[in-house]
DNA sequence: TCAGTCATGACAACTAAGGTGTCATTATTT
DNA sequence: AAATAATGACACCTTAGTTGTCATGACTGA
């Protein structure tokens, strides 16, 4: 219906990549509310959370750190882990490596706002855990990572 | 060394895609950047590029129909079908099923600027064509539908 | 058929995510 | 020691996307 006049088309793996990216822009959105609707309990931004789920899974980091893992620029994770402060969710340590740039890390009260989160989610998303394989979910993994590295090159800062 | 104290975590299903859903972030930012940088080019805006899409891959469609369709509400495609119109990248048709909502469809001008902007990003999405297997990508695209249907019930307006 | 409800378009006001530019300060590096 | 790069801080801005409201025209069901 929507082909103009070249006939059916091959369908190489690029257009099916596209597919994927299609299909990212309406799961965001749909996420972002979602965590909107439910962190307020928190009181946590989509930004102050993202920042502890870093520091959750990846351990004390630095703001630059944050910022390059999670393609934001420098000052909005700044800004996050300044209101993140704020609110007592996270500390600063000093930095063996580096000692101008402290380490974040989660303070006890982070750590318990960030699980509670995720363990709401985790329970939303065990609704579907039987229908999808272990294998499609690791592939699906494999994928997006390796088109988040393809877009690696787009610099912030 | 970011586990608190009850040791290692089985790491159930929900637990990956929760790392599914910490690669759409991302990756849903640096595409926006890319998409930013690329579509000038043609003046497309990041939702008016997100319509002609939609129209370009499902034929005509109604305005509401959009927003049901990418999660996004029915006020904010209509600013977007709107300026498209403005750039007669878009038109308007009488649509037989419904009298008072008209079908949007693509101008040959519009055909013409997103059928530019997908190849040149199916150009760039070529680039790893060879990395990724044909299934990995189907299993992507079906746990990410099945994800999003599952944030279904989350309704605009 | 007529009342009532529903859906659409239009417009305005608003929120928040996220970027950019700049400056002073402090680390690294050579 | 000088040059360069990285960090934090602050201010401003853009724009994606929502919400609210209203008038109007379209279905629907009694």
């Amino acid at each position: 219906m929507s082909e103009t006049d070249r006939g059916p088309v091959p369908a190489e793996p690029a257009d099916r990549l596209i597919e994927v990216f299609d299909l990212v822009g309406p799961l965001y959105r749909r996420a972002q509310r979602k965590v909107e609707q439910e962190a307020p309990i928190e009181g946590l931004s989509v930004g102050v959370r993202a920042v502890l789920n870093m520091l959750r899974e990846h351990g004390p980091m630095t703001v630059p750190q944050m910022g390059r893992a999670q393609a934001l620029s420098r000052q909005f994770v700044q800004r996050m882990v300044n209101d993140a402060t704020a609110q007592d969710l996270v500390g600063a340590v000093p930095n063996p490596a580096h000692k101008r740039s402290s380490l974040i890390r989660l303070t006890p009260r982070g750590r318990a706002a960030i699980t509670a989160v995720i363990d709401r989610e985790r329970a939303v998303l065990r609704q579907i855990d039987g229908e999808l394989t272990e294998a499609e979910i690791a592939a699906c993994v494999h994928v997006l990572s390796r088109l988040l590295r393809l877009l690696d090159d787009v610099d912030v800062d």
